[in-house]
RNA sequence: GGAUGGGUGCCCGAGUUGGCCAAAGGGAGCGGACUGUAAAUCCGCCGCGUCACCGCUUCGUAGGUUCGAAUCCUACCCCAUCCA
């Protein structure tokens, strides 16, 4: 393991991942520079197909993907189509739950489909993303056959001094077998990616390191003599925000980057609402600005950030969901959180019904402003409903398509919560 | 298998001489004020409802005692530590 020294990498891939922020550590630094300045390299990254959307926590390792593929190397994704029927034990304190092959497929499909807007698979440039499903190989596997080609490579007494599999041991909760070789098909994945691909960087978060290396270390065992045999891997930091919280967690839930789980303008206030502490981070992390114009838009700080703020979700916004998107995000919010009365872009709400209550528009389950009816009459008792921007404390008040003034009607609720809502009885 | 301690609301954690317990306190969260759609601070809310002092459902699960149980009894489940 080593730490990256003290003198700039030559490569411009490895130099954007340290000014950007997107290194932690690597098994060879130099050995990694040496290889991306040489030309296109190949490297991977794997993904458990075990949900059909990405949240912000996976967007590190996307956009350090991407950065790579800008500076003209390759990647691999590997989605875990076979791993996945065995479970990565890393990181988790449990036993983790199966999945079907029509789940996976279709996990994948959606991966797929997410990661497309972060990197081209299909423009024809001999970096293109390649997507591969490691099922095509692990599931043909023959048991006895690994055993003698992989597994005697592999010692237990090394194996169980990996971090991962060390606590579980520590810690007394049930390791499977099954479980137990992950480690193996991951470090296969590896082989067969090095050997039919050229591929020789393996990225990830740092809970794969363990993975990682024993991935290289098969490639460094079953290399012949003479041959080139070296693989590499680094991890990205695992990010927190600076109130202590995983990135992309929030009390609603995680923060996904499906528009059908969470709108764009939703995504957009995601990165608005952040802390002052983070702003610089995150420019360089999740956007493509230039570090000196980074430096520019936060070197004054206090209310001046508010405008790094609306860059960062900006251009946050537009990476994942397009520049059209970005902007109504952006014109949504300036109107509804600068007092503006405009809210033709502002996400709406179609009610079909002559008349609605103010408490059960609030709890209305599309919108869900609060959570009961009991804590959404206290909170507009505490005055946190404004409707058309006049306050309003009665939980009782009647709206009509009246309220509505012709077109739609502006609700607020609290301090996120922005609907432009449309009474109309068809 | 044996012994002991324990299972309380989103989390931590009081409460077990039966009523004053929808259950202290802290954290998280939410709303308001102040600000800059930030942080910090202050105030309020923080089981649910057709809801100010009313009703309903909660203190591992299922029964029981009692006018009344988180608190007592019985059985069961689970967790921690120690012994075998």
């Amino acid at each position: 393991m080593q730490v990256p020294p003290a003198h700039q990498p030559k490569s411009p891939a490895l130099t954007t991942f340290l000014e950007r922020g997107y290194f932690e550590q690597a098994s060879d630094f130099a050995a990694i520079d040496a290889a991306m300045t040489a030309g296109m390299m190949t490297f991977y990254v794997g993904y458990d197909p075990t949900g059909n959307s990405l949240h912000v926590g996976h967007l590190v390792q996307v956009m350090a993907m991407r950065a790579l593929q800008r500076a003209g190397h390759r990647p691999i994704v590997i989605v875990g189509g076979g791993t996945a029927s065995v479970g990565d034990p890393s990181g988790k304190s449990e036993t983790r739950k199966l999945l079907s092959r029509a789940d996976i497929e279709a996990n994948a499909a959606a991966l797929r489909a997410q990661l497309s807007q972060f990197l081209h698979f299909d423009s024809g440039a001999p970096n293109d993303a390649v997507m591969l499903d490691n099922a095509d190989w692990l599931l043909e596997l023959r048991y006895i056959d690994f055993l003698r080609e992989i597994g005697r490579h592999f010692t237990i007494n090394r194996m169980i001094t990996v971090k991962t599999y060390r606590d579980r041991l520590d810690a007394e909760i049930p390791l499977s077998f099954l479980e137990f070789n992950y480690q193996l098909l991951q470090a296969y994945d590896f082989l067969h990616l090095f050997r039919h691909h050229g591929c020789i960087l393996q990225f990830g978060g740092s809970d794969q390191w363990g993975n990682m290396v024993a991935g290289i270390e098969l490639i460094r065992r079953m290399t012949p003599e003479g041959e080139p045999g070296t693989a590499h891997c680094l991890t990205l930091p695992l990010l927190t925000t600076a109130d202590g919280k995983k990135m992309g967690k929030t009390e609603r839930g995680a923060v996904w980057l499906d528009p059908e789980r969470l709108p764009p303008f939703d995504y957009y206030q995601y990165w608005i609402g952040c802390d002052d502490r983070d702003v610089a981070k995150l420019l360089r992390i999740f956007t493509e600005l230039p570090i000196a114009e980074i430096a520019a838009l936060t070197q004054d700080g206090g209310a001046a950030l508010n405008a790094a703020k609306a860059r960062l979700a900006y251009e946050a916004t537009r990476l994942l969901h397009g520049q059209e998107a970005a902007e109504t995000a952006q014109t949504a919010a300036r109107q509804a959180f600068g007092g503006g009365e405009d809210w033709s872009a502002v996400p709406e709400l179609n009610l079909d019904l002559a008349e609605i209550k103010l408490i059960d528009l609030v709890t209305h389950p599309e919108l869900l402003a609060f959570k009961s009816k009991r804590e959404a009459r206290q909170r507009i008792e505490q005055g946190a409903v404004k409707i058309n921007g006049e306050l309003c404390i009665d939980p009782a008040r009647v709206l009509t398509a009246a309220d509505c003034g012709g077109a739609y009607l502006r609700l607020q609720a609290g301090k996120k919560t922005r609907v432009r809502v449309t009474i109309l009885p068809s």
